[in-house]
Order: C-alpha cells, then structure tokens, then sequence
RNA sequence: GCGAGCGUGGUGAAAUUGGUAGACACGCUAGACUUAGGAUCUAGUGCCUCGCGGUGUGAGGGUUCGAGUCCCUCCGCUCGCACCA
C-alpha cells in the first residue's frame, strides 16, 4: 500500500488546477441570479514577513464554502489580489534605497506562492495589486468623480499627526491616542489638506445598516462611530457689544438651568471676547492647551481646567446673566465648539462647577419637586423644575416643547450632529496613489483630465518624507511643475498621495472586470455579480475600510454608477488566532507559526482541516501545533480506506445511514459556515466504516465528494485512485435520503421527576403507549416509583418518558 | 462610563423547537504490536464514591414534569469607543 504523500499530491492537483484553469468563472447568462454568488476574502498588504496562520483562516473559510456552492450548482466568483500600496514597503525604502515597488512585487510573489500553496480555489486571471498604474489610474478617476461631486475638499486645519510615520491621520487611524499602525502617541498639526465629506453621508451610511447581514457588534461599531445625536442648536446673546453664542445641546429642556458657557480654547469667539484684565491668564490657557497631546486633554486629565474670560452672556430662557468660561473639555470638533453649561444635570458640567465654585441649578427632578442635589443627576427621564412654563412637562415630552418655543422666538433649533468627522485624504508620503489635481494660479484646482490618467509616480531619489507636511514628490521639479489643463499656465502638481485605504475602497468592483480599459467596471458585469454575497475579514476593520468603502460605494450608487446601495451584503469577522497558550503571536514573543512550516510537515489538507476544526469560525481561539495531529490521522485513515480493496458490492443499510447522516450534516454545516462539527462528522464516519476490510465503492466515492471542499488534494488524488478521469471539483454535491439519516432503533431516555433512571433501545416509531408500558415495566423505573403516588407521565415519542411522582 | 460579545472537563470545543450535558479532537491512563518509537491499533477518561448513588454548564434566584438553552439579580473576562455636550 502506497504511503499519503502530501507534498507530492498537493502539488500535483495545484499544478492541475493552474494548468486547466478549473476555476475561471465567466459571467455565463445561463445561470440564474440566485444560483450566482460573489465570495471575497479581505485582500492582504503584502507585507515582507509572509502569511501568517491568521490569513488563511478566512481564506480556508470561503473556499471551503466556495468549492461547496459549486458543486450545488453556483457560479461563484472567488478572487485574490493585493493591497500593495502601504508603509513598510516605503520604510524599507527609506532604509535600504530600493525601490518600494520592487519590494512590492517580490512579497506579492511570495505571497501568491503561500497561498497557493493552501490550494485555494481563486480565479487567478482575476488577479489585482492597488499599485499598479493600471489598477489605480481608475483610483484616481474614482477620485475625480467624488471631487467633481464636491465631496472633495482642501483645508488647512489641525489634524492628527504621526511623528513616526510623518503623515496625517483620519480619525479613524488614531487608536487610544497613539497611531494605529506603529502606536507613536499622535500630536496635532496644522496642515494643508484634501478631505472626504463623509459626513454628508452619515446618515446613508447609518441607515444602509439595516439592510446589509452583519454581525450586531460590527454594526454597533459602525454605528457608534457614526454617532448621530438630535437636539438644538441655541443662541446665547453676549451681554456687551454684539454678536451671541451658538451651543448645540442635547437637551433643550435642560435650558433653564445653564449656570455658565464653555468655549473650547481654539473657537473663534475666545479673543474677541476676552477683557482685559482676563488676556494673560486666557492667553497661558491657550498655549498650554495648544501643548496637549488629545491624549492628556483627555484620559489623563480627569481634572477639569478652565479660565473665565470675564464676559458674560445671556441665557435667553430667563436672562440670567451667566459667565462664560474655556476650558479644554470643549472640543472645537464637535457641535459649535461651545457649550451651555448645566451642572446639574451633566457630569461634567458637574465637576468643572464644583471645580471652579459656579452656581449648580436643578431644572430636572424625579418627581416634580426640588430638593438639595448632593450629586449630579443626569435626569434621563424626570419632570422639569425651575423652568418656567415648561415645569411639570416630563423630559420627553420637554425637548420638543422647548425647542418649538425656541424656534418660535428666533433663538434656536432642532438640529443634529455626529461624531463621524470628516475624512483626512492625504497622505504625505510617497507610496500611494497620487492624486490627481493641478494647482494654477489663474483657475485654482484643476482635475486632471481623466484621458490624461494613471497620472503615475514619478521616480525620486531620497524616499524621505520631509517631515514639514510635504511628500517626496514635492522635490521632483519636472514631475511638480506643469501645465494647467484648461489655461495652460505654468501650474504645480498635488503632491499629497492618497492613503492606503482608497485602492480597498474600490478592488471588490475591479476583481468583476479587471482588464476593462475603458471603464472601472462594465455595468453588465458589476450587475452580474454584485452586491458581494459573502465578505470575510479581519475585525480589526470595523471601522476603518468597512466605513470608507461603504461611503464611496454610496456615492458611486448616488452617481449611477453601480446597481446597489451597499457593497457587501454578508458580512463575517473570522476570529483572531492566538499563540500556543492564549497569548498573542508576536514576532518579539517568538510564537509566531508560518504557514509553510505546517504545510511542509503535515500537508496543505491537514492545515486547512486543522485551522476550521479548531473551532466556530468567529471566535478567537489559540494554536495548538498538537491539535493538527487528530485531522492528520483522520485524512491517514481516509488515505487508507482509498488504498484498500474497493468492492462494488451493494452497500448495507448500515452503511448507508452512515453515509447519508453524513451527507445530510456536512451539506446543513457547510452551508452555514460550520465547519468544525462537519469536520467532526466525517471522522465519526471513517470511524464507523475503516473497520471494514473492503472499501464500499457506493459509500465512499459520496463521501469523498463531502470531503472535496475540506480537503481538496488528497479528494482529487483519491477520486483519480477511484477511476474517474475528471476533476472532484466540478462533480455534483450528493444528496440525502431522508429516510436512511435516521435509525431504527433509538435510544429512550427515562426519567422519574425528571431525573434519568434509566435507557430503553425501542424502534423508532413506537407509540407512546407503549413507550409508557415499557417504562413501567422497566425494573430501575419501578424501583424509583414503588410506594409513590404517580402525578404525571409526559411521553415525548421518540425522546423520553418522564415520570413524575409524589 | 457607553456599546457589543462571551463564561461548559486538564485543553480546543459539541449540544433542532427547553428533552440522555461533554459529540469530535488534543492530552492523560492501561494494554497490544514492535529491536525501538514522539508511529499505529484497542480500551478507558467531568468530579466525588469500592459500589448503589450523588453531583455537575461563572454565582444566586425564578418559570417548567424537565433549563447549558427562557426570565431576573450579581460576578468575571474579551473587544470597540470614550470629556461627543
């Protein structure tokens, strides 16, 4: 008998696989469009460390799936490409000179080779890389038409700023304060900047939530970030000169009990505001404040500071003259960057008043009446007090009353705000998409014309950032210096590049036609397949690429330009891999596992067998290099039942229940993405049959059909083995006979006072009378039951008899 | 603090509508075969007990003939956000 040997299996049906190209897929009419479906893998930044067993977790997870939905008759579109704009690359540059691009490509090549190498069932002649000027040349036309839609636009404001990494930073780069990539604490900048009006869209993108199947913790995410509050905006005159402050407030009803404003220190009001006798203290506050990292003017400072600016306003509910404050609390980011101050009822008001002695004002109480507040009392839901004609109202019923009244006087109104920021676009650094616009001094911005792109990345010398806010590119003269477009005037190149976000907005849309040189996607083609019926990926980009592509996707449908509202329909994080023991894989812990050390010692089939018997594909689960041993014997077994006699003698009814049971619990476990128990079920099936001298042709071969998608190499060597001359992978899913998944004989459970007494064989279609009558008969049930007085009998036909007694 | 999720053997984990808790696998124990084996095969393995039996799904309570599963209270862990007015 022939020894498995993987390595030489694996490689032969990957070659088969490469060589007759099993796995193209057309946009063949023939098919139905719910008998199509388009399963994507989150593409990989091709970093120079490899796969790491994370990767092909979910890799493993949709091809299974994939190769599963073909044999049940789907067209599946299935790619891989790579995100190969980024960082690293860059950095290595920096240090060694060489060429991001040349990196770039050796790592793909890499790549491309591991992942292969888990003979994963991808259309290769899909294959795309984010850096090449083919690929980004529709980035930046992508680009142009968000720009042409005006939710492009150029600002010079503070934004977060990695020392380390020498760029700019969107919100949603920014982790407990330190940059998301490299962790360097972010610091603010004042920079010249292209944003993204995501905000425009906070509400498309909150609302498109409820029509996308994704888990309720990615959606929470979303939907924190996005962050929609209602309230009002309301106008508080100055008491001297003219002019007022804007406040938004979440509750209105709260109005009568604003004791004193807060201004952020960077609004625009402070220095007009502020007296004489205030300046110098207002003006140490300012700088101190500008000095802060967003890191100590929060989490570390859970003291409140603040300086008054000796000006008072009005509070237009009942004309109380009331101070008006800074203090770096306020974020300018947020709402009007001023706030009304009600210390009684918000924490934070709460403290800086008892901080710096303010006047504390219950407006709001539990049950109408007014007592000494010892704490703050955030009055969810209480009855307004204080408050003039509104006293007696409940809180929800307060808001609008109060703010219909402000509306009515001029002074106010409903409005509503988000947390969502919008996007910081560019990026200072070389390695990205340039993007794609001419500064001349006659027109301003100027789009390049769209038959004039890729606009491509010039060649430098020094990879440096300059650190000061301009990238690389703003060295390279005859790349910078051009003519405008429309007047032809000597203008200057943008020479920000766009982060490494936009090439994973789009790569979904370009995987559906990726040679197409006349438009991003054929409109034919992108109706074929989209929306994305299965996405699986990483957490780690709840928020990140997961918002940014949804709202360029948005804006794509707004223009027409793709058939669906929301890109991914299905949505699956597969959960993180720890290290041997539950810690992390780290590179300085030593515990990382490479991928081609578990191929090359137990084969690519035991690999992806392990990686989904290891648990639910969701949850977080740690590596144990002993655990591939149990999938490794179990594939030696199949190994050696493939190499025995095969009999084609007809099949037992014994063997077929095994067989069908088996059919019936993969076909329900690979459909739902459980791969585990299926796993399991197929060993309790080798179990049950490798016994047998003979391997039965008429159980076996369906059996290594169920196995193709799980492991695929050794299912094509042994169906060759089996005499058929043609790929496992196109064969047709079996189907289950009902009748033979269930046994004639089962098991009755009884019980008396729902304690298990004792286990009875009975066939499977006994009455419930006589159930009862064997219970009774049963000499461990009358021994529990003698003397007592007989309650009740509940007999579940074909589960139990319990009995219960007094 | 807010939001989401999760607590089951020594370990990873199973468990239709509430109906035999611990499938499958690792590990461990014993045995077989072997010159030898970290190979393979067989048997056993939640805990307490010689056994009958008792007990057991983070803790406590509730509903029910019956709860890992449903309800309430609490505890612990993980992830995300965090002075968002």
């Amino acid at each position: 008998m022939s020894s498995y040997n993987f390595t030489e299996i694996e490689k032969k049906w990957q070659n088969y696989w490469d060589e007759n190209k099993t796995f193209k897929v057309t946009e063949d009419p023939s098919f139905p469009k719910e008998k199509r479906m388009y399963v994507l893998d989150m593409f990989p930044y091709p970093s120079g460390a490899g796969l790491h067993v994370g990767h092909p977790e979910g890799y493993t997870a949709t091809d299974m799936y994939c190769r599963y939905l073909r044999m049940n008759g789907y067209n599946v579109l299935h790619p891989m490409g790579f995100d190969s704009f980024g960082l690293p690359a860059e950095n290595y540059a920096i240090k060694t000179g060489t060429h991001p691009e040349k990196t770039t490509v050796e790592n793909i090549e890499n790549f491309r080779r591991q992942i292969k190498s888990l003979g994963f069932c991808y259309d290769w002649d899909r294959e795309i890389s984010t850096h090449t000027p083919e690929y980004y040349k529709w980035t930046q036309w992508i680009f142009l038409q968000l720009y042409k839609k005006g939710l492009a636009y150029e600002a010079e404001t503070p934004i977060n700023w990695c020392p380390e990494c020498k760029t700019g930073l969107a919100n949603e780069e920014v982790k407990d304060g330190g940059c998301d990539r490299c962790g360097t604490p972010v610091t603010r900048k004042n920079l010249r900047q292209w944003m993204f009006q995501i905000t425009e869209y906070g509400d498309s993108l909150l609302e498109g939530l409820n029509d996308i199947n994704w888990t309720e913790s990615v959606k929470a995410m979303q939907n924190n970030w996005i962050g929609r509050s209602e309230g009002a905006n309301v106008k508080f005159k100055l008491e001297k000169g003219e002019g007022f402050i804007e406040v938004y407030t979440t509750r209105p009803d709260t109005l009568f009990g604003a004791t004193y404003m807060v201004l952020s220190p960077e609004h625009s009001l402070v220095n007009k505001i502020t007296t004489e006798e205030q300046k110098t203290a207002v003006e140490e506050y300012k700088q101190k404040a500008a000095l802060k990292s967003d890191l100590e003017r929060t989490d570390l400072a859970k003291d409140k500071t603040g300086v008054f600016t000796g000006s008072y306003a009005i509070n237009p509910v009942n004309g109380d003259k009331i101070p008006v404050w800074i203090s770096d609390y306020i974020l300018i980011s947020y709402g009007t960057g001023a706030i009304m101050a009600v210390p009684a009822h918000d924490e934070r008001d709460w403290d800086f008043a008892k901080a710096f002695n303010l006047p504390i004002k219950q407006v709001v109480s539990e049950d109408g009446t007014v007592g000494e507040l010892t704490e703050v009392y955030p009055a969810k839901d209480g009855i307004a007090v204080n408050s003039g004609k509104f006293n007696g109202m409940k809180t929800k019923d307060a808001i609008p009353a109060i703010i219909e009244w402000l509306d009515s006087e001029g002074i106010g109104h409903k409005s509503v705000n988000y947390k969502l920021r919008d996007w910081v676009f560019s990026r200072q650094r070389y390695w990205g998409e340039p993007i794609p616009l001419v500064h001349c001094p006659e027109c301003g911005t100027v789009p390049v014309p769209e038959d004039q792109l890729p606009l491509t990345l010039p060649q430098v010398t020094s990879y440096e950032p300059s650190g000061t806010g301009e990238s690389p590119l703003a060295n390279i003269d005859e790349w910078v210096n051009c003519e405008c477009p429309v007047c032809g005037a000597k203008s200057k190149r943008e020479t920000n590049t766009m982060p490494q976000w936009a090439g994973s907005c789009w790569y979904y849309l370009r995987y559906i036609d990726p040679k197409n040189t006349q438009e991003f996607v054929s409109k034919e083609k992108e109706s074929y397949w989209m929306p994305v019926g299965l996405y699986v990926g990483g957490a780690e980009h709840a928020v990140l690429h997961l918002l940014y592509s949804r709202f360029w996707h948005h804006v794509l449908h707004d223009l027409g330009l793709v058939s669906t509202r929301e890109p991914f329909y299905r949505l699956i994080n597969q959960g993180m891999i720890l290290g041997e023991g539950g810690i992390k894989m780290s590179k300085s812990l030593g515990n990382v596992i490479n991928p081609d050390d578990v191929i090359n010692e137990y084969g690519s089939d035991s690999m992806r067998l392990y990686e989904m018997f290891m648990g639910p594909l969701e949850v977080t689960k740690p590596w144990a290099t002993s655990g591939i041993s149990g999938v490794s014997r179990f594939l030696h077994r199949v190994w050696d039942m493939a190499n025995r006699e095969i009999s084609n003698e007809e099949p037992t009814t014994e063997q077929l229940k095994s067989l069908h049971k088996t059919i019936k619990k993969l076909t329900n476990d690979t459909s739902k993405l459980e791969f585990n128990t299926g796993i399991a079920q197929m060993m309790i099936f080798v179990k049950e049959n490798y016994k047998d001298e003979k391997t039965n042709r008429a159980i076996f071969e369906p059996f290594i059909k169920l196995l193709a998608p799980y492991a695929p190499h050794i299912a094509e060597e042994i169906w060759e083995i089996l005499g058929h001359k043609n790929t496992i992978a196109n064969e047709t899913w079996p189907e289950f006979i009902e009748e033979l998944t269930k046994d004639d004989e089962i098991t009755i459970v009884l019980q008396v006072n729902g304690k298990l007494r004792a286990k009875l064989e009975m066939p499977a279609d006994i009455s419930k009378e006589d159930m009862e009558k064997a219970a009774f008969e049963n000499e461990n049930i009358k021994l529990h039951t003698q003397d007592k007085t007989i309650v009740k009998v509940i007999s579940i036909p074909g589960k139990l008899v319990n009995i219960v007694v007094k």
